[in-house]
RNA sequence: CGCGGGGUAGAGCAGUUGGCAGCUCGCCAGGCCCAUAACCUGGAGGCCGUGGGUUCAAGUCCCACCCCCGCAA
């Protein structure tokens, strides 16, 4: 005898989570629900979430609701089996509360971040940014609220100094596929008592846009380094240099001499490429990307562009 | 066919009204020097994305295609 799942998920964040289930003889993923296909990339190709390809690998019915707060997608979860609960891992969706209701034992939900620092959709980007040194995953009861819910586990990991969003999140989403199963089974055994979280020392992150990668040099160089790692690879980072946009890939708070005071502009010394940052220390640039150019090292930045100082 | 930039030496780039293929860095050799990644001299390295077309002559103008990238999603 095995628990009933339906697994909600979108993103790459949910898929170890769902190959953890899919993996485990105690569960049995009857249903995954996931986002439409959608047109993606250059050329706005229509293509699957990576969950939906990962369901049908392993022949498991997949939903795909246009609109998840609609009578109709209602009445098609509720047509269903019965089961034990919901696993939600970055669905990507608002799931109203009557559909949090039809599982027996409710809705369970991994988040990426140490609730209840971070609610929100960008929680991994927003610990790297701010400088935090640990994150990790929180398993928790989904309510009607974001992020709110009481806690069942959490796991914490420290974030490295180097570490980029996109690192962090791979660590994450590991993190929570391995601490999941045994958590889920606890839970609907009912050996977990589950802990509600302290709102008063919430913190709330929003949905970040790729306008929100645009360097305000204005900052601190170590603002900005933050910045630059926790927003790579997405939404990434960039700035405008004679009028075009260039993405800044990689940098380092770094060791410079003298400096003119034209925050935000490039000058080079000894053949490094360095910014002045706004509260008087300097960045050094390591790897860039210029509009309709690939990615490159600053050196050859420098050469093309006849920044020999 | 969503909008746009690009493909020229190993890398990054320039190339005018069509008229000998260039610059910086790197690489190789030699020189200078106590020494050097610094400096000097010399050198190698090109199907100018691919295929057609116009022309006495095409990196350059015209047509088609391939590939890379930025925006948007």
């Amino acid at each position: 005898m095995s628990y009933k799942i339906i697994f909600f998920g979108t993103s790459d964040f949910s898929v170890p989570s769902l190959k953890a289930l899919l993996a485990d003889k105690r569960f049995e993923v009857v249903a995954v629900v996931t986002k439409p296909d959608a047109p993606i990339g250059r050329h706005q190709v229509i293509t699957p979430p990576p969950i939906k390809v990962i369901a049908q690998e392993n022949n498991v019915k997949v939903f795909q609701f246009e609109k998840i707060k609609t009578d109709e997608t209602f009445e098609a979860l509720s047509k269903l089996e019965s089961v034990d609960a919901y696993v939600v891992v970055s669905y990507g969706k608002i799931i109203p509360q009557r559909i949090l209701d039809l599982p027996k034992h409710g809705v369970i939900n991994v988040h990426g971040s140490l609730l209840p620092r971070w609610r929100g959709a960008s929680c991994v980007q927003a610990a790297i940014a701010t400088g935090d040194k640990k994150s990790g995953v929180t398993i928790m009861q989904m309510d009607a609220e974001m992020d709110h819910g009481n806690i069942l586990a959490q796991k914490e990991i420290t974030i490295t100094d180097t570490e980029t969003g996109g690192e962090l999140h791979d660590r994450l989403a590991e993190l929570g596929a391995t601490t999941l199963p045994d958590v889920l089974v606890d839970y609907l055994e009912n050996k977990i008592i589950s802990q509600p979280q302290n709102h008063e020392q919430a913190t709330y992150c929003k949905l970040l846009s790729r306008d929100e990668g645009k360097i305000d040099w204005s900052k601190s160089a170590a603002e900005i380094e933050h910045l630059v790692r926790a927003y790579n690879p997405w939404p990434g980072t960039w700035t405008e240099w004679e009028g075009k946009r260039v993405k800044i890939k990689k940098l380092k708070t770094g060791n410079w001499k003298e400096f003119k005071s034209d925050i935000g502009m490039p000058q080079t010394q000894e053949e490094k490429l360095f910014v002045m940052c706004g509260d008087g220390h300097a960045v050094e640039i390591l790897e860039l990307q210029p509009e309709g150019k690939r990615v490159m090292k600053s050196q050859e930045y420098i050469v093309g562009h006849k920044l020999i100082s």
